[in-house]
DNA sequence: AAGACGAAAGTGGTTGA
DNA sequence: TCAACAACTTTCGTCTT
């Protein structure tokens, strides 16, 4: 993918991306701009599966994860078998070590502590390693654009995975980052927004199918539950019922549903505990994803629970409205004496 | 007593002048 | 920079089982 730029040297706009070598180079006057893209394909070629077993090599796989990729060494630190060698020897020896140090620079040192960070907080939310890489590549060049500089490395980090565990489809809420790296959420928010303008992520908002079989899990629901929230949310999203609100909202009270149209019913508290949001908003988005299903009447008889199918709604809205006239009246007679 | 419901006021963030 | 605004939260009282 050639990218739409031009050479800062000659102002050429036809760059040019070499994966063999890893670089990006403009065609006019051959100036690279960007190296270290790692070419992942084997060097040689194989036209049977014996070739392609026996050429194989093996050693741990390149990532991203490591400040170094996992490939560079360092001059051993014992001194133990020092006095064999001559003084000259020895002090060669270490200069050289001192220099391979010295040689991991400012942008290797912030990689190497950030990494730590990145690793602590993908174990704290058990995310899959396909997108511990991709954070920690976005973060090596963000950090190889200086544009980490000036900026907390936890708030970028956190930042980053909020975004690609978006772009991967499984969200994770701000308040769950927040959790996981002790930075506020508005903090987050905002180093969100200031990374994905700066490396042009494009990411969509997440939606609230997304968080439906995290949630669904996490409240200890069993899949049947899973695939009628899921439901629920496609045979409304088309509507103007979802758009523009909370995903976690409308997710929430998708579950609340399917949990009731299930037979598992779960109390508000509950799933608003674990989803993050207040029972009130999920009574909200409940209440407009029962009328926009135009499921009322199925949800009032398993709450009601006791008439059968044949009835309509007309004569059960009026019924139970008499009902809690009723409750009402007895309790206005009986309130009087109070006060 | 506990869960569900809903009104009203408050909060933090976005948008557009 | 400010005000208007939408979504969401907090709080609290009421209804329902």
């Amino acid at each position: 993918m050639n990218k739409k730029r031009n050479c800062p040297h000659c102002g050429n706009e036809e760059l040019k991306n070499d994966s063999s070598k890893g670089i990006l180079y403009c065609t006019k006057c051959g100036a690279i701009l960007e190296e270290g893209e790692i070419d992942r394909q084997a060097e040689w070629r194989s036209f049977s599966a014996e070739q392609q077993s026996t050429r194989t090599r093996s050693g741990a796989p390149v990532t991203f994860t490591k400040y170094d990729k996992g490939i560079s060494t360092e001059i051993g630190k014992g001194n133990s078998e020092m006095y064999k060698l001559s003084s000259k020897k020895r002090n060669q020896y270490y200069r050289l070590r001192k220099w391979n140090k010295r040689i991991m620079d400012s942008t290797e040192r912030n990689l190497n502590y950030s990494l730590a960070e990145l690793e602590r907080q993908v174990s704290y939310l058990i995310l899959p390693k396909s997108i511990h890489e991709e954070v920690a590549r976005l973060y090596e060049k963000a950090v190889k654009k200086g544009v980490v500089r000036g900026r907390s490395i936890e708030s970028i980090i956190t930042a980053l995975i909020y975004a690609v565990a978006r772009s991967y489809g499984i969200p994770r809420t701000i308040s769950e980052l927040s959790a996981a790296s002790g930075i506020e959420k508005r903090e987050i928010g905002r180093a969100y927004r200031y990374i994905s303008r700066q490396l042009d992520l494009r990411i969509l908002p997440a939606t609230a199918k997304q968080y439906i079989p995290r949630f669904v899990s996490l409240l200890g629901l069993d899949g049947k539950i899973e695939a009628s929230a899921k439901k629920i949310i496609e045979e409304t999203q088309t509507s103007k019922t979802i758009s523009g609100k909370g995903p976690t909202g409308v997710a929430a009270a998708a579950i609340y549903i399917a949990a009731v149209l299930g037979g598992r019913k779960q109390t508000q508290r509950d799933i608003a505990d674990i989803v993050g949001v207040t029972e009130v908003t999920i009574r909200n988005r409940y209440k407009d994803l029962v009328t926009s299903l135009g499921i009322e009447e199925q949800i009032e008889k398993i709450t009601t629970d006791e008439e059968t199918e044949e009835e309509k709604i007309k004569p059960r809205r009026r019924r139970r409205k008499k009902i809690v006239s009723k409750f009402k009246l007895s309790q206005l007679k009986q309130k009087p004496e109070e006060k």
